[in-house]
DNA sequence: TATTATATACGAGAAACTTCGTTAAATCAT
DNA sequence: ATGATTTAACGAAGTTTCTCGTATATAATA
């Protein structure tokens, strides 16, 4: 269980780009974050400062520019939001969920639906 | 394609209520939306008025009790936000969703698994 | 050491979301 | 018809989220 907020749509943002660079200066991220639309500088530092605030990030402050990392791997982070997503609108059903996630795509890969398969059957011998 | 905005909490707790009792007045939407802690009927109201000014539901004006309806159906709102998720969080894959999400369950029920695994079958044969 | 560059902190404004009170109109009951 | 009830409309205040400028401190460099 885990207490932190659920990010919004531009703390999820910022946390995709630390997946993958992190650990790393606000200027580094905010280099990234440019790549894709006009932001400030300080506009970045201010949403890790409050990330921070709320325990999404940690940092560590002994060099003058502080380096920044998630406090959740993207995997729990996924997790998280699935877990509010189902009881938010499939009435607490991860089957619900997932038979309208496969019904919705027509472009899985054969490998994937594989993937899917054998975990299937893994959670099947659970029960 | 639809072009509504996401639902936000609160708008999607009053879309749950109306899946199941509209097409319904503001009134029978409020009397459900008391059951589980204390709104104002104005507040109510006011969020009505804005899900419609957005689109989110329709209304019947003919009476002085207007009838709200959802624009959409919970199934393609279901698909709207599962859309949503897999592109801001699971880059843009549902099978990495749809493995995340069987991952993480663990009290999935046979009748359930046997639709996901029919559902998949059915999938892959378009292949 | 003095100047310049780079970083944090902070506050304030803008925008989106939520809540509620007041007003006025329509409907109902006496 | 008159008064009471129910409803919609509206505006405004409270919250949260996002954006940015200014002030200040630290580090680099000339």
């Amino acid at each position: 269980m885990n207490n932190l907020p659920k990010p919004t749509k531009t703390e999820l943002a910022i946390l995709n780009i630390m997946w993958v660079i992190s650990p790393a200066t606000v200027r580094q991220i905010h280099e990234e974050i440019i790549k894709n639309g006009k932001t400030s500088y300080t506009t970045t530092l201010k949403m890790l400062q409050v990330m921070h605030q709320k325990g999404l990030v940690i940092r560590n402050s002994e060099h003058k520019a502080h380096i920044y990392e998630p406090t959740l791997t993207k995997k729990a982070t996924q997790k998280q939001m699935l877990e509010d997503l189902k009881n938010r609108l499939f009435g607490g059903s991860i089957s619900s969920l997932v038979l309208q996630a496969l019904g919705t795509n027509d472009t899985t890969k054969q490998s994937e639906l594989d993937e899917i398969k054998a975990l299937l059957d893994k959670v099947e011998e659970k029960s």
